[in-house]
DNA sequence: TAATTATATATTGATTGAATATATAGCAAA
DNA sequence: TTTGCTATATATTCAATCAATATATAATTA
């Protein structure tokens, strides 16, 4: 009954930031971040894979295997991490696909959704893993 | 797999804005909202309870009866509406409750969640059922 | 008192979220 | 070359929630 976040699209930025902060530790595995962070392994394993694909995670198999980043911290984005996880920036189906309901030419509370939608990744466009890096340590200084 | 707006809120919203359309024009039955908005009776009636409650919309039975806005269109927010049906402004947990997750004081992402929350309730603040009505006007008349 | 409208409660069916289980595939070092 | 390590792929489960319907009851006016 209320709007919410999808445990996918938050585990998966913590997994990305849990990632950026061990940049150039070489292959990371799964199970570490899965004990830092505190979630399952197995759930972690379905969470990584659109995140490779979309090309922000690379990985090696076998023993010295595991995870790296892509990109550096600084080139990626808290909206590119919940855009992907959640399959798209709109909070209402209309918003992207105008045929899904007939009412389109006459709604005026599309394009207020729209808006709404906007103003939420608009500002998480503006964060950066690197950002978020930074956060931690002046949280864990105090 | 990806974070949208219930119907709830939507409906919701064409049912308010219905009800600013058709302000001055007495008490309006829900079957004719139903009817315009194409949507059940069934589910407006429990759609309006928590309107109701919170004092948006006030109501009279039997003949002649129906729903009549408590305030005038320009004092109503479409995040009044919307945080009301969504229960509550914040995308995740953590934001309003603190003692939901034991690592609230070390989590960076949890900042995030609460200003993308405030984002996009911000933008909604800025619209007022009045200004949708303006919007309805000015489509129809193209 | 009859017709009309709102209110209250319960129930359903389908979908989705969150997570687990069980296998298979590939790589590196011994 | 084989053993152990790590990632990948697929399927399945369980519970929760969304969306909607059904069936009553209560109040008001003509």
């Amino acid at each position: 009954m209320s709007i919410k976040l999808s445990t996918r699209s938050r585990y998966g930025t913590r997994l990305m930031l849990d990632m950026a902060q061990h940049y150039n530790d070489g292959p990371i595995h799964l199970s570490d971040i899965a004990k830092r962070q505190d979630v399952s392994v197995k759930y972690l394993e379905q969470i990584i894979i659109p995140l490779k694909k979309a090309g922000y995670i690379e990985s090696l198999r076998g023993p010295k295997g595991g995870h790296i980043l892509a990109k550096p911290p600084e080139e990626i984005t808290v909206k590119d991490i919940v855009g992907l996880l959640e399959e798209g920036t709109s909070l209402v189906e209309c918003c992207d696909d105008t045929t899904v309901c007939k009412r389109t030419d006459i709604c005026p509370t599309r394009i207020l959704w729209k808006e709404a939608s906007e103003a939420m990744f608009d500002r998480l466009q503006t964060i950066t893993l690197a950002d978020l890096v930074e956060k931690a340590k002046a949280m864990q200084s105090k």
